[in-house]
DNA sequence: GATTCAAATGTAAGCGCTTACACTGCGGTC
DNA sequence: GACCGCAGTGTAAGCGCTTACATTTGAATC
């Protein structure tokens, strides 16, 4: 090599060359050719047991990694999906998206990821970096962007997945749940428990089609009821507690203080439980609040928030594996629906009764 | 597939030519030589404007983005920091690495990010598949490993940066505080409080030396106050709420059952606070509690939890910024301490007055 | 023992790019 | 007019790997 392995002292003699094994160090260690080592790495069963113990001690003893760059170029495959999500700070993503790595891992797959911070500007501009890193595919949250995004990626035979959302007619293959059937469920419920004055608290809804859908879930309810859906007053501000307290406050020093609000996700509707708290009102008997994600801070709080319940961890594992498939041309993509469930809990009072 | 995408029917003609423009596409469409693109690109101050110009309308038009591995290949260098962390799951790995990936895209950096699950075995596997990836540099979580490993990486010539830890005589660069002196601050203020039977409930120590340092601070506060540092009971426990409950009640269910009990992060103590409603022990009457990282949870949760403050987004933004700067040999990377501080909130009892 | 044909292994051609070095041509200089 | 220096450009050698194809090996068959 330049003897290069774990004892090389080569680097003292010629200062700029770390000496790093490559494919041919090993072949010559091993006696073999290049070929029979790659062939040892990626398609050990074509190789003699005999000839293949030798190459991994080779290997070993030499502390040989494959350099991805050469290999990427050879193979034309990356075995790296991106990911772009708005931001790990909220824990759904957090955990979707630590599931997703998870997924990704046991498969021989690297996660590179990105955030847009909500901002569709800075999340194409995302795409473009990881399509010129080479991810093999794309994992994108929610669906309504650009579509010159997606005829990009269409141009470069870049396999998407949106998730968070099930869109069963799209034509990009979705991972995800009904947000919209979710939030009318849980007004449902809501309204079966009496309530009449409905407020919402909603993340932003532009170029969000979670929160929107979330939005029209609720209008979806109330019309099915014989409730006015244009009459609710709506408050849209980005995902962060201390906004969740703000428009609560707004919403309960209206006229007609709401006998129930409901917040896009678990993060306003533990704001707005603080708001109330400030207000010196006590929830539920004064104000009913229910969230949605189902995160840990739902069931810590006093009380604990009525949410509904969505599976993130199995979402990015499913979007993972969805991906992969498609990556590897094992099918063209079919979208998967995952179930979100209510979970009543203290925060919403049974006005029936 | 080959061309993926509804649309694609180019497979038809040409099966095996979906077509992507190469550098050598643009420098013929221009009309001069790769090198000459290669400059346009990389250096357009050594190009004549006339030539570039020419240079740059082909590279439009024909919609080229230059292929990573090829570039990786000839240039040895990828952009790119990957990034080692035990769960995204936790708030302070989330916030720190969303801060780390921010600072890393505005130096023109991707980040790969693998976890490790607080495995030493995957840790090391997750360094291997990085390295391999041609990671310019590498985000690590502590600094407590297998010497082969930092043997390794330096046989790499790969920079590492150890976070979450700041160790100034360490001979890796380290961005962070000091845990063993946050905790012992926060044990002094326990101990100035009157409480003189501490216990305390710890993540666990092996493989973990934020942990350990965290466990060590409060054996010096106690040493330093007269109190036998070895007296005290200590129960580790990974960080999960639950188990941060079942520990507490475990400890309060001794003979001598603390008046304290510190836990070795909030989500720990605010499994302690759950645990001792559960136990109808109101804190911080019966027994107090306090936690460490101060995490959204620790301010939610009634009563707020005594903590320490930690800088996790400028700890993420400021490694993001040391690492690059090894990594472009700027410096060869000093440590960077960041000043953590001791909260004082609600779930912490003063006994002396 | 000669022949056959898999299985095992080797040979070598790229993959698309960067860059050291070579070349070209032009405006001074002597 | 021969020479120099230099800016601008071209030539071509790799970078480390995968893989199509060529070659070798050896067990099985006749």
């Amino acid at each position: 090599m330049l003897p290069s392995g774990p004892h090389a002292r080569v680097e003292n003699w010629i200062p700029n060359l770390p000496s790093v094994p490559t494919l041919d160090d090993v072949a010559r260690s091993a006696g073999v050719s290049t070929a029979t080592v790659s062939r040892c790495l990626n398609s050990p069963e074509r190789v003699v047991e005999h000839t293949r113990k030798r190459v991994m001690a080779a290997v070993e003893q030499l502390g040989y990694t494959p350099n991805f760059g050469a290999r990427v170029m050879a193979a034309k495959r990356t075995f790296t999906i991106g990911a772009i999500i708005p931001t790990m700070e909220n824990a759904i993503f957090a955990r979707g998206l630590q599931a997703f790595q998870e997924a990704l891992h046991a498969r021989g797959y690297t996660l590179l990821v990105a955030s847009s911070a909500y901002q569709p500007k800075i999340e194409e501009e995302q795409i473009r970096s990881l399509v010129a890193r080479g991810a093999d595919g794309l994992l994108l949250i929610g669906h309504d962007r650009d579509p010159a995004v997606y005829a990009y990626l269409r141009a470069r035979s870049i396999p998407v997945l949106s998730a968070w959302v099930y869109l069963p007619d799209c034509d990009q293959p979705t991972v995800g749940f009904d947000n919209r059937a979710s939030m009318r469920a849980l007004a449902q419920k809501v309204i079966d428990f009496g309530h009449r004055s409905i407020a919402m608290i909603s993340g932003i809804t532009e170029g969000n089609d979670r929160a929107a859908a979330r939005l029209a879930g609720l209008r979806d309810a109330l019309g099915e009821n014989g409730l006015d859906p244009d009459a609710v007053p709506v408050i849209e501000t980005p995902y962060e507690i201390e906004n969740g307290a703000i428009a609560f406050q707004t919403l309960m020093q209206r006229d007609m203080a709401p006998s129930v609000v409901m917040c896009g996700n678990d993060v306003l509707a533990v704001g707005a439980l603080r708001g109330a708290r400030e207000l010196g009102l006590s929830v539920p008997q004064d104000v009913s609040i229910t969230g949605f994600d189902d995160i840990e801070l739902a069931r810590i709080v006093e009380p604990q928030i009525t949410t509904v319940h969505v599976p993130h961890r199995e979402m990015g594992r499913r979007a993972a594996e969805a991906l992969i498939d498609i990556v590897e041309k094992r099918n063209s993509g079919a979208s998967v629906e995952l179930q979100s469930t209510v979970r009543m809990r203290g925060s919403l009072r049974d006005l029936s009764v």
